[in-house]
DNA sequence: GTCTATAAAGTGATAGAC
DNA sequence: GTCTATCACTTTATAGAC
């Protein structure tokens, strides 16, 4: 079985770009069954037959498309991320548990899920990601591996601290989807929410209206009804 | 093109509603075009041929599914539905807000629709619908207007009486669209959720917490900061 | 109402020229 | 690294026997 070549080549390099591009889509729409790999070539410009030469075949090509998608979400989540993760570990450091603080951090990242799940390139993604979440393969460990967990393990530490709970409690992990679930049914329930709201696109103004109604929900959750 | 034939033949009727059974799940793990009409004729155990016979091809199968989908969910959520729907009309007649009453029939249709979608049969519709949701078709007409609609303007109706807000205005409606995400994540983020909670299946006592959480959320959400 | 048989088109992979 | 050509297989739809 051909591998993904050692030489780096910028016109190969090209090609294998545009490959993972039109792949992003292609397998978006049709599924990676349903994908043919002629389809994704024509999209791309370049000749079927390079897609066993670059990736070995079509399942090689669907991985690195994960890859891709990963690499791509980082961009947007992982600025954030990091300076909360910074300034959380002083928090834990210092003995005041300063819960407001803590759900400052969380509307934070809230908005940039609701700003992330509304952009245009993750139309694609979606599709991609909600079969892997359906039907689990080796996709979806890069997912996971890649930006998903850090995410889920970051908001659990911060629900935990404004609450004062177990941050590995099933409670608080419960507790830690149902937030999430907030911002990701606006990508999930695409077509609910653009026929229930009369919105013809989740533009800029919609999601501003989405990231406040879950700042409300999220302090009424954390810190409104307690302590 | 043959139509669905109008006479009512018992054999016919089998061989509909094993071709219907099948489609779902053969359509739900691979998708639209990906799934063949062999293959869900063979799960079915009648001939290919069939498939043109009774329904005029793969595309009116697919139409059937979403019909049969959207009944049985009706099975799941209408009883509770109706009788909430029901008590509500008294509340309006009446002078009382009745708010706690509200987020109480609120609590009823998210525990409602926390079995829901976690009964197992929801696993093969779940693929169905959220592909609908993405790239909606004129089978997602159905779904709407069979069933989701219909569930989205009664909670949009109970949380603005609960909080005294338009219910048609915008940040009710899309305070309704974080309540039903909150439930709706446990399906769609499916494999994360199992992962992150280290669970193997969301069973009875799984969706007795995930309830709940989200009983407690609402009630925070909605009368917890406020009035 | 159900079957077999088949036509016409599409699939992924790959050998081999350049 | 890219191309053309082709193999072996599967797809949907349908004609026609029963």
């Amino acid at each position: 079985m051909a591998m993904r070549p050692t030489s780096v080549s910028p016109r190969g390099d090209q090609t294998r770009e545009s490959l993972i591009d039109a792949a992003v889509a292609v397998f978006g729409r049709d599924g990676f069954r349903a994908a043919s790999t002629r389809s994704i070539a024509d999209v791309a410009g370049v000749n079927q037959a390079l897609i066993g030469y670059h990736f070995g075949g079509k399942p090689g090509l669907y991985l690195a498309v994960f890859d891709r998608i990963t690499r791509r979400v980082a961009q947007y989540l992982g600025p954030v991320a990091q300076s909360i993760e910074q300034q959380f570990d002083e928090i834990v450091a210092s003995e005041d548990r300063q819960a407001a603080r803590c759900v400052g951090f969380i509307h934070q990242l809230t908005d940039a899920l609701v700003a992330t799940f509304s952009a245009p390139e993750s139309s694609a993604w979606a599709r991609l990601v909600l079969r892997e979440q359906q039907d689990p393969s080796e996709a979806f460990e890069r997912l996971y591996g890649g930006m998903i967990g850090g995410m889920l393990s970051l908001i659990s530490r911060l629900i935990a601290q404004a609450c004062a709970t177990d941050p590995n409690g099933v409670e608080t992990r419960v507790m830690t989807q149902t937030v999430i679930g907030q911002a990701l049914v606006f990508r999930s329930a695409r077509a609910t929410v653009l026929r229930q709201l009369d919105w013809q696109d989740i533009g800029a103004a919609e999601i501003k209206t989405i990231q406040s109604v879950i700042r409300r929900n999220v302090t009424a959750m954390l810190i409104g009804g307690r302590s």
